[in-house]
DNA sequence: CTGTTAGCGCCTTCAC
DNA sequence: GTGAAGGCGCTAACAG
């Protein structure tokens, strides 16, 4: 390339990393840029991130698995990278995988550092292992899971849970089943479910699952479908999320029952669907803009000094009232 | 490290790649295996992947703005990719930016291939610029936009658009309006729109838009509720896409219009939920499961053999026929 | 303004 | 089985 250009690999080097500092004849300029345009010729990313000592990427770690609620997420993400210099790598993070396998691959991207969002129940073996993996990256973990020696943008989603539930109490009902899919950790486990736990105990109340296989139409039709004809339907459902709760309104609508009034139902996560519902959907509302830009903030700052202390901060979910919950 | 350990580089470089084919003392193993531990060291994968020339790294570059299609293909991607040894990581191409700035950016990750998925309306820079930018790497683009030059798995949406417009007006209808957001480059133009300008001029009918500013809630609902109010509705909607035609079919029950009835709606990408919803959607379903395993073979076609020639091709999108467009 | 030199951290080859 | 040397492609520092 260099010698295509007739000059030396440093000129090279200026011209193509776009630096106004070091003056240039126009002339060489031009020789580099066609050279460059001629060969097709693109500077090695990673001898670049080598010789400077950073990349100019932030890796996301999350698990690509869709949800509606993380497509919110990344889509926030999406759009405060493009206001800063970074370049944001997505990458998979498996839970139901081998955990050491999932990060060793994350980590074959060269980073400045990392972001994990919602790296949910692998939560225990990731900040171990982030810790042992990656203990000298810039790491901020933000939404529902967390662990304190690390800096974090925490959601306390128990605490969400607990305000749901006082909303469902105090509107009188008395039977509050916990929704959730039974393959899923969160089937009696979780933040949401010690809410759901908690709130029934303190009032005295016997706890209820209902635990459609997964949270696709079908399983949820199957599981409300026996429970519609067998009479046994429970005042209201604490719906593990806002997905499962809007087809829940669809199915229980086409069985007859009607939200709001026959059942309440309430969702996590706060996804937009949920304004425009059929009825529209009560739901904990997950702050995650804020969490976002905090972790941004927080990661940023760990970027620009290694040596920063840890900052973690705990954000509370909103209760968003709607019909399908009506007193 | 090396020094930790009591050892050479060349060693602790032989542990930690995991190699099996050359013999080392177990106890050696051991002690860098826990001064690997003690400091936390990990590799660093720029280092890495210059030495070894390849980074393990497929990168998939697309629009991260948040769309239900996206997000299925991202999820299809995801579980093809557990199962090669292959990192993926994900970079948003941001059309509506300047592109070669997007491309600098994604360029940043050291990739052994990649895939442009539905790299849409920047597809004449993106493949122009991707030719300039990144000649020599590996690269497949897939879905609804391509150029010749380069190896693609196309859906062929105007082909799908003619099949949706062919069922539209065999149904009867006549007076049919394409449906997209003012704001997007295919308010009029792309493959879907070409489809229905074509059919609309074949039948001798004249061409309608409806155009609301986005696809958001608020913006249908004031874009069909004017319509509605004029009693100015056509017999049928071609939408540009599904989310589109569900928040439509919703607004226009609200609105007092029978779905299927007063009028038809079809939609394109084939999402889940248009078979779920109160009226099932007629929808032009992309096979994108053929399209990310194509594209994949195809990448690695040519990561194995630099040399390999282009691969190209194009699949038909499948109209799926329900309710919303009954007879 | 531009070329030369050295080193980033790793892995491969070749000795021992 | 293990260490020493060299080079991957780039850029900072230093000459000229």
């Amino acid at each position: 390339m260099a010698r295509r250009a007739n000059t030396s690999g440093a000129t090279v080097s200026r011209v193509l990393s776009g630096r106004t500092d070091i003056p240039i004849l126009a002339e060489t300029r031009a020789r580099v840029l066609q050279a460059a345009a001629e060969l097709g010729y693109t500077p090695n990313p990673a001898a670049r991130a080598l010789t400077n000592g950073k990349t100019g990427i932030i890796g996301l770690w999350m698990s690509l698995a869709y949800s509606k609620y993380r497509g919110q997420v990344l889509d926030t993400m999406r759009s405060m990278m493009q206001v800063i210099d970074f370049t944001f790598a997505v990458t998979d993070i498996d839970e139901e995988y081998h955990f050491v396998q999932t990060f060793d691959r994350a980590l074959r991207v060269p980073l400045d550092g990392i972001i994990a969002f919602d790296t949910s129940y692998s939560v225990d073996a990731f900040t171990s292992k982030s810790n042992q993996l990656a203990p000298n990256i810039p790491f901020v973990s933000m939404g529902a899971y967390w662990s304190e020696e690390r800096s974090y943008v925490g959601i306390d989603l128990r605490a969400g849970s607990e305000q749901a539930m006082a909303h469902l109490l105090s509107t009188g009902r008395r039977k509050i089943a916990y929704f959730a899919p039974s393959t899923s950790d969160l089937r009696a486990a979780g933040p949401r479910y010690e809410g759901y736990v908690a709130a029934m105990e303190a009032a005295g109340l016997a706890k209820q699952t209902l635990l459609p296989k997964t949270f696709s139409h079908r399983d949820i039709h199957d599981c409300l479908s026996a429970h519609v004809s067998m009479n046994r339907l429970p005042e209201a459902l604490l719906c593990m999320n806002d997905e499962g709760a809007l087809i829940c309104a669809r199915v229980l609508s086409k069985l007859g029952v009607e939200v709001g009034r026959d059942i309440a139902l309430v969702g996590f996560d706060g996804i937009d669907e949920t304004e425009y519902a059929e009825t529209p959907i009560t739901t904990v509302a997950q702050p995650y803009e804020e969490m976002c830009r905090l972790a941004l903030d927080y990661l940023h700052a760990q970027i620009n000094d290694p040596s920063h202390p840890l900052q973690q901060k705990l954000l509370v979910p909103q209760l968003i009232i709607r019909e399908s919950s009506a007193p």
